[in-house]
DNA sequence: GTTAGCACTCCACTAACACGAGTGCTAACA
DNA sequence: TGTTAGCACTCGTGTTAGTGGAGTGCTAAC
C-alpha cells in the first residue's frame, strides 16, 4: 500500500487536529472540518488503510485515531522541510524575506523586549552569562508552556590555554586554569612544601610552557612525570598539581544544565500520573541523562543542517522520556563554543511553535552573544 | 482547660500512629494500641477535648483524628527536648555514651560507608566539594524517602581577601577574586585600553592595597572613584574593574542550592495532586524561595541551639510548602563558614528519623571536612 | 471519672444502567 | 471502481442507588 496524497492529508488533519484537543480523532470530525469533501465512511476506509500502515492506533475500539511515532515523524520531517524550503524562498528574494520577516516580528520583538528587560534588572551590574541564560530558559518555558532546558556554552574539545598558581596563603595554592573558549575554572591545592614568590614564578613558567594547548588525553601520565622531573625538587608538588589541573580540564566536560517550567509537565495529563511524572522529574534534576542530547551534533539526524533536531519518543533513548518530545537548536557563544536549548513537552506538542520559538531565541542569543565581541 | 499527662500521652500515641499510616486514628484503635489501659469511650472524650484545645482535628464527622500543625509542633518540640537531654546525659556519663552510641553504631557506619563509597569513586582524582554535597544530598534523599536539598558552604559576611587581573588576549583580563573562606570567582573583563605587564602589576598591587578585608557594603562609588583617581590615565577602567570586583561579590551572596529526590513528593498522596505537585517542584527547581530557609540562622527559633530546626507546615511562610514540613542542619566546611542541609516531606514525615538521619550527615561532614585542614 | 450501648453520619466501594462517540461492514449509488 | 448511507456493535464515561464499615457524640449506668 502506499500513501498517495489524499491519504498524507488524511494523516495531517488527524495530527492536526489531535495536537489541538489532545482527544482521539474520530472520521466525522476529519469530513466536517477540512476540504477534502469527503463522507465520514471514505475517511474511515482511509485510515484503516493509515493504521495497518503504522502511522495512527486506536487507543482501544470505538475509540477515535492518534499518530503513533511514526505519525509524528513523517509529520514533524515534512513540516522541516517545507519550512526550510520557506528559508530557502526568502534569501532568494530579499523582498518576500522582508515581508514574511514582518509577519512574525511581533512575537519577536515581544520576545526580543523581554530578553532585554530580564537583562535591564542586571543592568548595572556586569552581565554574567549563567544568569543571562537563565533568564532566557525561564521565559521560554513561560512563552511555551513546555519544560525548557540550556546548556552552559561547551568547547568541544577543551584545550589548555592558561594556567595560574598563585598563593592565597601558607598552605593553599590557587590554580587558575583557562580553556579554549575562555571557561576559567578554579581549584584550591593544599600544599606542604614551603613556598616562596620566586619558585611560584618558576613554575607558573613551567606549566604554561609545556600545557598550553593540550587537551585532557595529551596530558597523560607519562607527560606528567617529564614535567615532575624537570621541577627538581618540587616533583611531588608540580605532578600533584598536574593532577589538580587534569581533574579540573575534566570537570569541564561536566556539561552545565539549567532546566525551567518543570511543573509544566502537570499541564499534559499523558505525563501527569505519579509514576510518570516521578521518573520526568527525576531526569531533569539529575541531567546526567540529558547531557547526551544537549551534546547530541546531530550530524545523522533526519532534521541535519537547521540547527533544530526533534526527537519523537523513544527517539531519545532515555526512558522516562517515552511519551515526550523534546526539540533543541544550536547557539554560538563564540566561534567554535557552543551551547544547546531544548524544549520537553507531550509528543502531541505543538511542533511548529515550538520550532519557531526556539528559532527565535537562537537569533537573539547568536545576536547578543557577538554583539558583545 | 489544661494539657494534663494523660492528654499529652493520648496526643503522642494519635500522632505516633498517624505518622505510620498516614490513616485518621480512631479512639479505638488508640484504647487497643496503647499501655493506657482506658476504654474507647473515655479516649473520645479526651480527643474531644484536644480537638477543643487545637492540637488535633477530624477531616469530616464520623472520622479518626489528625494532627493539626500546633499537634505537630508540640509533639516535635518534645521530642527534640528528650533529644538534648539524652545529649547532655550522654556527656556528663562517658559510658552511657559509648553504649547509646554503640546502639545507633550500625545505622551511622552503614551511612559513612556509603559516604565513602561515593567518594572513592573519585578517589584519585580530586575531591571537589560540589560533587561531595551533590553525592551526600543524593544518598539522604534515597535513605530517607524525602526530598532533600543542601547549600554550598557561605561566609556570612563577604570579605575580600584577594584580587588577581590576569590578562588573557589583547582584549580580555580575566579578574579573579578569593573571599574569605576561600570562596573563588571569575569574571572576564573585556578591555579596549592597551595593557602591558607592567602595568597590570601596578593594578593589582593598587587594586589589593586598596580593597583587601573590605565587605561589599564598604566597597562604594566614593571609594572606587578615589582609587580610580589614585590609577591616573587608567582611571576609567579601574572603575570598571570594580565594579566588575563588586557584582563578583555580589553574585557570590546567590547561595548555590543542589536538590535530590524530588520524585520522592510522590511517595506522599497529601502532596502528590497535580497543583501542589507542580508548585513544590517548581520551587525546589528555582530555588529561590528556599534560599531564605537554607539561609535562617533560627536564632530564635524554638528549636535553637541544637543546629537542628523544623519547620511545620505555614511556618515555612513558603505558600507552596503549606503541607509540607521541613528539617534543617547546619555543617561547618572551614571556621566560619557554614552550609545547610535539608529535608522537606508532608507534615506527617519520620520526624525522629530525620533528625538523626541529619546529625549523622552532619556529623560526618564535620569530620571530613576539619580532617581535610 | 469511667464505661457500655446506641443512634447517627459520612466516606468508600460496587453494581447497574444509560449515553454517546466511534467503528466496521454491507449494500446501494454514480 | 470509488464513494456514500445506514446499521449493528463496541466500549469508555458518567450517573445513580445501595451497602458496609469505621467512627463519632450522647446518654445512662456503674
Amino acid at each position: 500500500m502506499e500513501l498517495d496524497i489524499r491519504k498524507k492529508k488524511i494523516l495531517q488533519a488527524i495530527i492536526k487536529n489531535y495536537l489541538e484537543t489532545g482527544e482521539p480523532v474520530g472520521s466525522r470530525t476529519i469530513s466536517k472540518y477540512t476540504d477534502l469533501e469527503l463522507s465520514a465512511a471514505t475517511i474511515r476506509n482511509e485510515m484503516a488503510d493509515l493504521e495497518e500502515m503504522g502511522y495512527i492506533f486506536q487507543p482501544h475500539t470505538s475509540a477515535g485515531r492518534i499518530p503513533t511515532d511514526a505519525g509524528y515523524r513523517l509529520y514533524v520531517d515534512d513540516m522541516l522541510q517545507s519550512r526550510t524550503e520557506e528559508l530557502n524562498e526568502m534569501s532568494a528574494d530579499l523582498k518576500n524575506r522582508s515581508e514574511l520577516l514582518e509577519s512574525r516580528s511581533e512575537l519577536l520583538e515581544r520576545r526580543e523586549e523581554e530578553l532585554d528587560t530580564a537583562q535591564s534588572n542586571v543592568a548595572d551590574r556586569v552581565e554574567r552569562i549563567e544568569s543571562v541564560l537563565k533568564d532566557v530558559v525561564k521565559m521560554l518555558a513561560n512563552n511555551t508552556n513546555y519544560t525548557s532546558v540550556i546548556s552552559m556554552p561547551q568547547a568541544n574539545r577543551n584545550k589548555l590555554k592558561f594556567v595560574q598558581l598563585t598563593q592565597i596563603d601558607e598552605k593553599k595554592l590557587l590554580c587558575t586554569v583557562v580553556l579554549e573558549g575562555n571557561i576559567v575554572k578554579n581549584e584550591m591545592i593544599r600544599i606542604d612544601t614551603d613556598m616562596d614568590q620566586q619558585i611560584l614564578l618558576r613554575l607558573n613558567l613551567l606549566l604554561n610552557n609545556t600545557l598550553n594547548g593540550l587537551t585532557l588525553q595529551e596530558i597523560n601520565f607519562d607527560m606528567a612525570a617529564r614535567i615532575a622531573e624537570q621541577a627538581e625538587q618540587y616533583g611531588p608538588l608540580v605532578s600533584d598539581i598536574i593532577n589538580h589541573i587534569a581533574a579540573t580540564i575534566g570537570s569541564a566536560d561536566g556539561i552545565e544544565i539549567f532546566t525551567s517550567g518543570a511543573r509544566n509537565i502537570f499541564r499534559y495529563p499523558e505525563l501527569s500520573d505519579s509514576m510518570r511524572a516521578g521518573e520526568l522529574i527525576s531526569t531533569l534534576e539529575e541531567k546526567e541523562l540529558l547531557t547526551e542530547l544537549m551534546t547530541d551534533t546531530g550530524e545523522e539526524s533526519p532534521d541535519a543542517g537547521t540547527g533544530i533536531q526533534v526527537y519523537i519518543g523513544q527517539e531519545t533513548s532515555v526512558s522516562s522520556m517515552k511519551d515526550c518530545s523534546m526539540i533543541t537548536a544550536t547557539y554560538e557563544f563564540e566561534k567554535g563554543v557552543y551551547g544547546k536549548i531544548g524544549i520537553i513537552g507531550p509528543k502531541r506538542m505543538d511542533y511548529e511553535k515550538v520550532v519557531d520559538a526556539l528559532n527565535d531565541v537562537t537569533d537573539s542569543l547568536d545576536r547578543k552573544f557577538s554583539k558583545k565581541r
